[in-house]
Order: structure tokens, then C-alpha cells, then sequence
DNA sequence: TTGACATATGAGACCGGTCTCAAATACGTT
DNA sequence: AACGTATTTGAGACCGGTCTCATATGTCAA
């Protein structure tokens, strides 16, 4: 009962020494490779109970060159689109018998590069990131340099020759859209959370993520199909959780010729505009229809139930990490980008626009 | 630009040959530690940078013992709450300069153990768990005996002498029932996702989380407190995700002397109460009152909005994270157990029960 | 000029595994 | 019995850092 918490950890040569034989062979015993006789394996084996021996995956990472562990870095994990995600790349990762370094941006391009330091000073046998910004890339680069893969999540960054796992961002936002031009709505609005100083859509310099990007061009070619002047006009950016996005989104709809209808970057934007809304005595879809991505539980049991564009967020994560572990043991081909389809679930948030 | 990628990074050596010193001083500079002169550092720093020498972490932990990271095992990432708890010791490591492996057990003791395990066996100076039952608990008691700190999220584990951070589950359960006991209920229903083959609660054998536990006897203790016989009545477990939530609710709701008010162990079976009782064409809190545990953004959108238990998910991992920490560097005084208080948000679900 | 002491530096052991290589033992065959 | 081959084993180098210790150099006072 005087069992003091032992100090030193017991490594392979105590196991050898108890079981009387060199510690080579007990490596190759607990460390199932080479060969060693029965007798051999069963002393190594009782010894290394006896003593509760675990194997230092450190020492043993070392030597192999590979940590059997993956890196991934992400927006935001409080953002159940990235926690249906990293539940992905955890489940695809431990079928594999790999493990999983989680580290969290923030949707920050700096906190971003510090985490790929971070990870590839850990020796990560390869990383899963969602680029925060097309623009800082550098550390992506590096990745690609130090010779580990490196696999995109949810975005893309041109110039990046890596592979990446995406949904049809443009085609979502573009049937999206077709859908409530098709219910007679001409001024539809589209509202990302994008960081942005400016919330008035000016030009592609302002977007910093790929998927935003490719919604809006989404969005303006329906428009432009339909013939809508202007389809950038209700555009509006940095609708994220700071407080701002009640503001811009009742700028939005208490200017004279207001939008018809919103389509929402994600669902915390769609949260927002629903609150705003409500706190301005809109009902949907009377006054205003909604179309939101990403299918969060929530949306279903709203009055009404919100239509959503349906993103395969587990499948998202799980493929990026199949890729990535492929690539860790595999051959090395050339660079693939997956993209992943999304469904467009009708509920009963669009109806005909308001007459004016 | 034949730039190979390098398959052999460069070490501390390289960059000592390349700056004309010794491998010790090399290490000595690009280490901090020990003394070099002003010559010596700039000669060892140019040089780093010119070969892109990036430290291997492996290497350092290996010998110093230290691997700046803490192991995180929690239930369900996917579920916000643990979202946000891993988001705060994700927040609270970072400042400290921790890095964070996370492990997902699904709520499964056996995966559980096979995380810690792997944890332990990569070496990380602590670990925070969210055990997934109190009966399969000796993987902790090897953390322990391992020397390694190990700090208890949300939950807690009888006999597990190690900090914990926990919530004040028996309060919480005890004033929400007094809430609803106030408004005139007497038949009161607490429902949880707990694993059991028997939704009938016929005793605590049955319950392998402390937090469940707990409730249960807030709940118990309220209702004997108003004169309530048998409170235990209406408790029902295994309303977990696996689709048999709806049916162990509506069976629930269909007895005839069902109960008139629901107390939702947390936003996943919140939900699933919420959609059972719209297909059966019950209104909230006409024909039954709901009171559920954990905030989720959801629950404010609703018609009606939801009465809810606020459980501070973010700090509860951010603390956790900063007693282990503190523990991992510090002095090792006696277990703590740190209890956070939640708060009851009253909205629009809970009103006097319908007249039967 | 010399001794005392601080500072800077290099050689080499070490952490705990893996892995190469050569020696030892076992087994089968003629 | 003798030889060829396969299997088992141990010694020791190695991975890339840290760290101890002894030596080299510099500074200052006497």
C-alpha cells in the first residue's frame, strides 16, 4: 500500500532485464515485429504485465520517422458544421489507427500558422486544415514543403496544389437561389459571416474563403440568368457573432426597396436574421423568405421549419482524413479535389414575395 | 526549382555544421536555455533560418519528459455543449502554451480506455475525461498510478480522488422541478439519453453518469418535498439518439395518466421531446410544460421559446484546463472539486397544467 | 604578470524505442 | 556425421534533441 507514484516510467530493457533476455528481443516481442520464439514471446509478455509496461510512443515515433498521428485545424469547433466534422475525420482517423490533434483558429490566419507550427514540430504524419483566408497561405506552402500531405477541408486555396474535400458551394447557391426567383422574388439578399470592416459587397478582394466566394458567383448567376440587375446589390458581409450582425441585417431590411428574400451563409447567420426578424415583427415567409445552409437540428422545429441547403459535414471530415491517411501510407498521385454533393431541403420558409 | 521535397529534415545539427559550431550551442540557442554569446546567436539563428529548421518536438519531450500537451477525452465533440467545453480548454491551454490532443469515446467506456491509453502512451503531461460511466473506471485509476494529473469534466466518479469540474446538477434539477411544482404540476417527467435497455428507472444500478445521478435525485428530492408520491414515476432513460427516443416519449405521453410537464436532460433529447410532441399535435404550454437542460441557441427561436437550464459549458473546460495546468507545473495540493453554478432562464414553455 | 572567477564552448552520454548485422542455435537432408 | 539453410538472439548504432561536465577564453583585481 506504500505504492508511490512511480517517477520513472518503466520502459523496454526493465521489461528485458525481468524476462531475461536482450532488449532487442523484447522490442521485437512488444513491438510485433522481427521474429522471437514462443518461449521468448510468453516470458517478454508476462514480464511486461508484471510490470505494467507501456510503450513510449515518443521514443517509438522517433525512430520510425511516423507518429501515426494527424493534425487538423479548424474554424471553429463550437460550430456544429465543424463538430459533425472532426467527429468525421475521428472516426475515419481511428479506423485507421491514427490519432487526432485538434487545434482550434478561430477563423484567424495567424492563430492558423501558429497551430501548422505547431503541429508539424509534433510530427504529425500529415494535416487536415480549414483555410481561415485565401490570402495568408504561406504556412500552407511550407506544409506542402516539409514533404507531409496536407488535405483542404469545406474550402480551397488557389495556387494550393493539394487535395481538398469540398461541397458544391457554387451550384448550391445557385439552385438555392433559382428556387426563390422561381417563387417570384427579384431582390434576394445573400448574408456571410465573413469578416469584412466594409458590409457592402464591393469585390472579390474583400473574400477571404473559398466557399463564399463561389456562393456569391452562385447567387449572381441565377441572378444574371433571370435577368436581376445588380444581383450583388443585397449582398452583405460580416454578419458573424459580434453584435454586428443585427445591425447590418436591419439596415438590410428597413432600407425602401428591401430584399424579398435572405439566403444565409451558415446557420448561425440564419439564427441571427431569424431573431432580427422576429425582433422586428417580420414573419416569415409572409414578409421575407429564408433559405439557410447547412442543415442544423434547429431548423426543423422553428414556425416556421426553415428550407436549408443540406451539407455532409460528418462525410466532409470523413473522406478528408480517408484521403489523408491514404496519401500518409500510399502512393502519391496527383492532387484530387473532392467535391461532395448538398441537397436542397424544401420546409416551409419560402413563399411569393410581399406585394410592395 | 528542382527543390526535392526534402524527405530528411534538418536538425540541430545541420544547423550547427552550417553555423560553424557545436551541436551544444547550437541547441543551447535555438533551446533558450544555458548561455551563448551575442556571435554565436546570430550565426545560429542565421543559419536556422536559412535551412528552415524547425525544432523536433518528438526529440525535445523525449528527453526533457515534458510534451506540452494535454490529452482530452469527451463524449460527443458533435454535441455544442462539449463543443464549447472544448473550445474553452482549447482557449486555456493555447494561453499557457498547451497544446490539446482530443479523443472522441462516443459515450463508450471501451473506446474511453482506449483513448486514455493511446494518450498515455503519446506521453501527454495531463489529461481531462468526461468518464463515460462510473462503473468501468480503471483506466483513471491507471492515469493516477501513472503520476500523470487527471481532472474530471462535467462529471465525477466515486472513489476517483482527482479534481473535477462539475456543474450543480442536484440544484438545478431541484429548482426546475420546484418551477414546474409552483406552476400547479404534480406529474413531472425528467427524461435522459443514458444508455439503458429499460427506460423505467427502477434504481441507481441503472445509471452510469454522476450528472444524471444527480438530477434524478434533485428531481426526486423537489417532488418528495411537495408531497409528490413516487417521483420516480415518470423518469425515463435511453431517450438517446438512436431513434428510440420518440417512441419512449410518446408511449410517455400516451399512458393515460401521462404527465403534464417534461424536464429534458439536454438539447439533443429537448429536441427530440419537442418534435415527438408536435407529430402527436400537443402544444407547449398548453398541454404540457418543458424545461430543458443546456442553452442551445435553438431554444430561444422556437414558438414557443424554451425555458432552460444555462450550464456554463465553455468555462467548465476552461477551468478544467487551467487547474490542470496549474497542476501539471505547480504544486500538488489535495483534489479539488470546483462547482459552477447554472443558471434558470425563464422563457415561454412553462405554464399551469392543462385541467384533465 | 598572475590568480580568481565568470562566461562560452565542445565532447559525449542520455532518453526509449527501432533496426542492422553478425553470431548462435535449430532443423532437415544426404 | 556433416553440411546447408532457416530461425532466434544479442550487441550496438541510431533518431534528434537536452544536459552534464570539463576545457577554453575573457575580465578584473592585486
Amino acid at each position: 500500500m506504500m505504492k508511490k507514484a512511480s517517477k520513472r516510467l518503466v520502459t523496454i530493457s526493465d521489461v528485458a532485464q525481468s524476462a531475461g533476455v536482450s532488449k532487442a528481443t523484447a522490442a521485437r516481442v512488444l513491438g510485433s515485429y522481427g521474429t522471437a520464439s514462443p518461449d521468448a514471446k510468453e516470458k517478454v509478455r508476462d514480464a511486461a504485465k508484471k510490470l505494467g509496461y507501456q510503450a513510449n510512443e515518443l521514443a517509438r515515433s522517433m525512430t520510425t520517422g511516423r507518429s501515426k498521428t494527424i493534425g487538423v485545424v479548424v474554424g471553429d469547433i463550437e460550430n456544429q458544421y465543424f463538430g459533425q466534422a472532426v467527429r468525421g475525420i475521428s472516426d475515419a482517423a481511428r479506423a485507421a489507427g491514427f490519432d487526432v490533434i485538434l487545434a482550434n483558429s478561430g477563423e484567424n490566419a495567424a492563430k492558423e500558422k501558429t497551430a501548422v507550427r505547431v503541429l508539424l514540430g509534433k510530427r504529425v504524419d500529415g494535416l487536415i486544415v480549414t483555410p481561415a483566408s485565401v490570402f495568408e497561405t504561406q504556412h500552407l506552402h511550407d506544409i506542402q514543403r516539409s514533404g507531409r500531405p496536407l488535405v483542404l477541408l469545406d474550402r480551397t486555396v488557389p495556387g494550393l496544389d493539394v487535395d481538398a474535400v469540398v461541397t458544391d458551394d457554387r451550384h448550391a447557391a445557385e439552385a438555392a437561389t433559382k428556387t426563390l426567383i422561381d417563387a417570384g422574388h427579384r431582390r434576394i439578399s445573400y448574408i456571410t459571416a465573413t469578416e469584412s470592416e466594409d458590409p457592402i459587397y464591393r469585390g472579390p478582394h474583400q473574400i477571404s474563403l473559398s466557399t463564399v466566394m463561389e456562393r456569391i458567383e452562385g447567387v449572381m448567376a441565377a441572378g444574371r440568368a433571370a435577368g436581376i440587375e445588380q444581383p450583388e446589390r443585397y449582398i452583405r458581409l460580416g454578419a458573424g457573432r459580434g453584435g454586428m450582425g443585427d445591425k447590418i441585417i436591419a439596415d438590410l431590411l428597413q432600407q425602401t426597396q428591401r430584399p424579398t428574400a435572405i439566403l444565409a451563409s451558415d446557420n448561425v447567420v440564419a439564427l441571427e436574421v431569424f431573431k432580427t426578424l422576429r425582433r422586428l415583427g417580420m414573419s416569415i415567409p409572409g414578409d421575407l423568405s429564408l433559405i439557410a445552409f447547412h442543415d442544423a437540428d434547429w431548423t426543423s422545429v422553428t414556425s416556421p421549419p426553415i428550407t436549408v441547403i443540406a451539407q455532409p459535414a460528418y462525410d466532409l471530415g470523413f473522406e478528408s482524413a480517408q484521403i489523408l491517411i491514404r496519401r500518409i501510407t500510399g502512393t502519391g498521385d496527383v492532387a484530387s479535389r473532392r467535391v461532395l454533393a448538398t441537397k436542397l431541403i424544401t420546409r416551409q420558409s419560402v413563399a411569393a414575395p410581399p406585394k410592395l
